[in-house]
DNA sequence: GGCTAATCGAGACGGTACGTCCCGTCTTTAG
DNA sequence: CTAAAGACGGGACGTACCGTCTCGATTAGCC
């Protein structure tokens, strides 16, 4: 037996309007400055009813970035075969995003939101298309020069290298996805 | 002459005992959940004495940062000849922080006002080692396989590793550092 | 035929239930800080079986004033034959029931919904044995001395100065209700 | 030495227009329904001004009442020398003040705050003239027919029975107040 | 027996207000 | 002119309740 619960059922409706309410204040005004009140308020919703199903504003953030309403564009990497060009392609659609008005903002927002909450954190790498491009390795690992295993240190320092560009604040200049994959794939693989 | 301005001159007791102060909190409560406040009735001071010469919490992290109050040691790269070999031990020291209590809390504020400030931002990589490990680099270029001018690449990626480590709250695990330098450098420079 | 509505009827232990929760958080908490949420809690009721039934807190407490829940004895004045000394031992036994322990606090919550809701505020006086004192008095007037139809006047400042004994935080002392009843009454009764 | 205490001084305006707003909503919207959100908005304030000098909206109140910024005249008993007279002024001008539009509505509020407040509670009784009414007599304790120390509870039963009156929701007829001095003061005096 | 209607418990909902924390500015007194 | 102290107007916090509503379950008269 399910063991139905008894009571009003939880209402879509608001749950849809706090989540859109919040990726929008979030673009616009970034993660600190984002206040659940305004949320609320935003989202024609009482504050009540986004505590009783959110423990704070990080949580609320972690749930549009799973539901991909953060990030302008699925970020995952494609698949011509080519693995190195294809993570060129990656990292120029990121770097695209950064560079776009306010895009840097954004991935700083979603930095700050990675550091204070726990669930962005874990889910910030996937979001920027790190989980596909991991399996995506692994699998090739032998038909590449790439050493086994390597898969998760790889995709690491590439998302890293990102992550410390939003956060030092240098200008991305053309052909940085191509270096920065020629320093991490190395020589070899080139 | 030094065209003296008139008046009480700035007390360096106070600028003192405000840093102090915003390093023990910083380490005690992490960057949001440090206000100026606080700052200013732990370092025994006026608001105004803050505000007269920072203009942010920001501001402040970042000077404490240049001075070395907020990472428990100095953070720069041996200097043994072997490069790989002095890549791993500084990655090892950094992740031996990482491991010490809440030292990824540390971690993870330091990153949060690197999101938030522009002067803690570009100063986070340098303040991790990242600074003299890139001249490092860029010296010994032709004598390693390392191609010209990928130091800036290779030390962003390594750094934006370990941040990505702290915010994935993923464990460390004896032999990552290694892992990471083979990972990035490649097999041949082994 | 008394047009009988179809449906389940009204259960009574639901009515009890919320009426006796209400006495003891009244006589608890008092009046203000007296919530329909907690009562319908403590009853174990949902919060519409109470609002499809009374209108208002005020109401809730105005039933249990009817019903006797609230204090804890039948102020009724006694008749012994002599007005006078069943006026005093009346005013003894509500000053009685003042001293006890929250008795006055009791009494100003009573006041407070008296103040706040139009039916406690008419079974106020009533309560305190007001209403079978003035019949009594009433149906006196020519064997005393007591001008005619002044009853209602006598009953009012009596339990009126009771009131303000409450409201003014005045401690009650011994010979107090004789006094009262000297001062009301007049020397030319005595 | 006056040990002079440091930093800027209470703002006598905002205190002003504290007490003022304070006044005007409550004759407004009556002691429940009052809120110190609307009282800092009306006094164009920060709540936390409010909370730094007054613990709850009952002190506030009471404040207003000490400085007679709620009843609309000065409710003292006139001095013609005629003490029964004067009490029959007394009581007419306090009933005056009852029938007017939302007369009784303060008057209860009045009440409410007096039963929820301790100032208000111990200020209520002098605010409609009982203080000095009660010193007047007195004064006249031999001269009249009055029994000595019986002042307090005179004061008592009259300013009760005007309470009273409030709280039972009657109008009030004329020849009220007189004939409450009657069933009072008795027939000796008359 | 099935239908309709009312009740009950539970609890979600849009709101208002609470009392607290902290912001950044301003004012006061002391040195 | 700096400094400590601290009052000020304001914004947001997270919580408590308000009164309404929506559920599923139960109960009782009616066809």
């Amino acid at each position: 037996m399910p063991e139905r619960r008894r009571g009003a059922v939880r209402s879509e409706a608001a749950r849809t309007s706090i989540l859109t309410a919040t990726a929008r204040l979030f673009a616009e005004r970034g993660y600190d400055h984002l206040s659940i009140e305004s949320i609320a308020a935003a989202a024609g919703v009482g504050k009540q009813t986004i505590y009783r199903w959110w423990p704070s504003k990080g949580f609320l953030v972690a749930e549009c970035l799973l539901e991909g309403m953060l990030l302008p564009e699925r970020l995952e990497p494609p698949d011509t075969g080519d693995l190195r060009t294809d993570l060129i392609s990656w990292l120029e659609e990121i770097f695209r995003v950064l560079e776009s008005p306010n895009g840097e903002g954004l991935m700083r927002s979603l930095i700050a939101a990675a550091a204070e909450n726990d669930e962005v954190g874990k889910r910030l790498g996937a979001s920027l298309g790190g989980l596909s491009l991991m399996s995506r390795i692994n699998a090739q690992d032998e038909a590449s020069g790439i050493s086994p295993g390597a898969a998760r240190e790889i995709v690491e320092a590439l998302v890293g290298a990102v992550v410390m560009r939003a956060l030092s604040r240098t200008p991305i200049e053309s052909g940085d996805a191509e270096r920065l994959v020629q320093a991490v794939l190395g020589v070899a693989v080139s």
